[in-house]
DNA sequence: AGTGCTATGATAGACGGGTTCTTTTGTCTA
DNA sequence: TAGACAAAAGAACCCGTCTATCATAGCACT
């Protein structure tokens, strides 16, 4: 069988050497002109330039990438897209690469399976990517034992700091110190926590900030409870508490979906938000979905999160990657669902 | 200066040969070990394992792209990756493409400025993809004239049809043929709309499926509203709706946020819902957000869609590139924000 | 005529993986 | 011991871009 230039649906892409032939010119001449070089008469020009148009020319990403050993893509593994902080990390992340004329490659890993290092990192290096970022938004099992791959900046998006690697992420610890101070400073003590599913990251340093700060504080805490993040869930959740515990005098809820279910569950027993219960959240992403949200909450700069993400998977040369942790700390929102409790 | 091969961190990435050299082979031979070839000697093939690993060998993207034509990536552009409908394309695609074993390359252009197929087109074809996708949210100023590059698949993602590309999209004009049908059967007939904004392809054809409607049953549409899409717009609009027609039994809105949005300033307005006046929405989305979702609405099949986008933007070897335009239909979703009008 | 400049061509090589063709090595048999 | 045959390994080359030489032709200005 003739050699018929590899691509299985038979049509080659368009050559340099193509574009010569049909202009009647080097190929020198034609790279010459694709790349803006001087020493091109104007008329050669000219008619290098139609040939290119004629036949469709598009300079060939892997041959340029071969030659120059940069594909201007990161690489982004994700278990599941829709989730509000894959999705705000993909976001904060597109943003930081396109100020640096780079494209995202989006790997999504299975959403249910169980998820190695390992694993997410061999499929990533096998694509176009300067860097990886892997967004560990639940333990991996080989977390201890990860070694980056040699050759590849390899960012985490956890709050776990990894002695190999350098680990990036909103502070979702410092978020609840935040809030505990807020509701201190009311007047609060006695302040339930409707937190998210153990096994999430995110979940396990919000929920250690609550634990901490009452302890510092030399209060002991009630039993945490344990939603999904949906607002059905902190529903359940608050009307639980409501019925069951009438000295609490605040919610945290661990995401503003389930506070404000929490608050709905309140409310429908008879309680007052804030007047009988303060209730806050995490996120400051009720804005699109609830009309006059009133919820006091954290947010954090996701932007900010993605521009650190991507200049660490991705070192400017000169920012040699020393592994660091980094956390970014959230902003207080003060809205009214907290108030000083009942005397 | 000495040619550091090209890779400006200084570090190049381990070829073949390197490995070659280090077990004492020739090259063809590791591309044998490597791609579990036959006739090597057992002995020879544990020898050149253990020099891949020591080196840390993975093969070169861009030697094999180079080689074989293919990318094994498909290219995504759209203009605001937190955008509902962008982010259930995203996911949608995601899924298709690891089915088909491919990564995405996702571009985001410019959130504000206008945008151009051609632009987008050219931006994404320097990438490594062998397929294109552009989402239309809004409509693109060269959209008539466009021509999609010859030899690569291209997508675009929207309700309008082009003459020599093809296009896909959930069906947003026959979601509200299916929502006015449920309001018609059940009696209602001023109905009243809250779009989204004008400039949004989504909203154009929501809205004209709105106003065909009540046209085929001869009612005069009364003026609709604009919104953007936020429950705080959807509240303004059910505000002033509430205020100023008396004789509406119905509101659609145009997606669930701004429904939700409507629902409140209703009620806040004295109204019952759905004893006073009923309300629909589009979407599905509210489910993680508000406690007891409660709203009438149409829901998409995203994956379904995200197939299709993928499967016609990198069609398998046969299924030769003919322009279609797919729409799919939405399914209606009857919750209890709907009921007969007082009589 | 000589100098210096611009425009272009010819040729080659680097980048890394993979295929094809060829050669070497080893084993078994007549 | 020679010949047959298969297994193992090597040599060469292709994919497409870009750069680096070097050569050459043409033109202008002294």
């Amino acid at each position: 069988m003739a050699r018929r230039p590899s691509n299985d649906t038979g049509t080659r892409s368009v050559s340099m050497a193509d574009v010569a032939r049909a202009a009647g010119v080097s190929q020198q001449t034609v790279s010459r002109v694709a790349n803006g070089l001087p020493n091109v008469n104007e008329q050669t020009r000219q008619r290098v330039r139609a040939a290119m148009q004629e036949l469709g020319f598009r300079p060939s990403y892997a041959g340029r990438s071969l030659r120059d050993g940069r594909y201007h893509s990161v690489g982004l593994c994700v278990n599941d897209v829709t989730k509000f902080g894959n999705l705000s990390m993909i976001d904060g992340i597109a943003s930081a690469a396109r100020e640096h004329n780079c494209a995202i490659t989006l790997v999504e890993m299975s959403k249910t399976e169980e998820f190695s290092l390992a694993e997410a990192t061999r499929r990533m290096a096998a694509l176009p990517v300067d860097g990886i970022i892997i967004g560990m938004s639940r333990m991996a099992p080989d977390f201890e034992t990860f070694d980056p791959l040699p050759g590849i900046g390899t960012v985490i998006v956890t709050m776990y700091a990894h002695p190999r690697v350098t680990t990036v992420d909103s502070d979702h610890y410092g978020c609840s110190l935040l809030l505990m101070d807020h509701l201190f400073e009311l007047g609060h003590e006695q302040i339930r926590y409707i937190g998210g599913p153990s096994f999430s990251v995110d979940e396990q340093f919000r929920r250690a900030g609550w634990q901490d700060a009452l302890e510092r504080k030399h209060i002991e805490p009630a039993e945490p409870l344990e939603g999904d993040w949906s607002a059905n869930s902190g529903y359940e959740a608050g009307r639980h508490l409501a019925e069951h515990d009438h000295t609490m005098t605040a919610i945290y809820a661990a995401n503003d979906q389930m506070a404000n279910g929490a608050i709905a569950a309140l409310r429908d027993s008879g309680l007052r938000v804030p007047e009988d219960v303060s209730v806050v959240g995490v996120d400051d992403s009720l804005d699109d979905f609830v009309a006059h949200n009133e919820l006091t909450t954290v947010r954090f700069d996701l932007h900010q999160r993605g521009r650190e993400v991507f200049e660490h998977a991705v070192p400017e040369a000169g920012t040699a990657g020393k592994t660091v942790a980094i956390r970014i700390p959230g902003q207080l929102i003060v809205r009214h669902t907290t108030a000083a409790p009942r005397a």
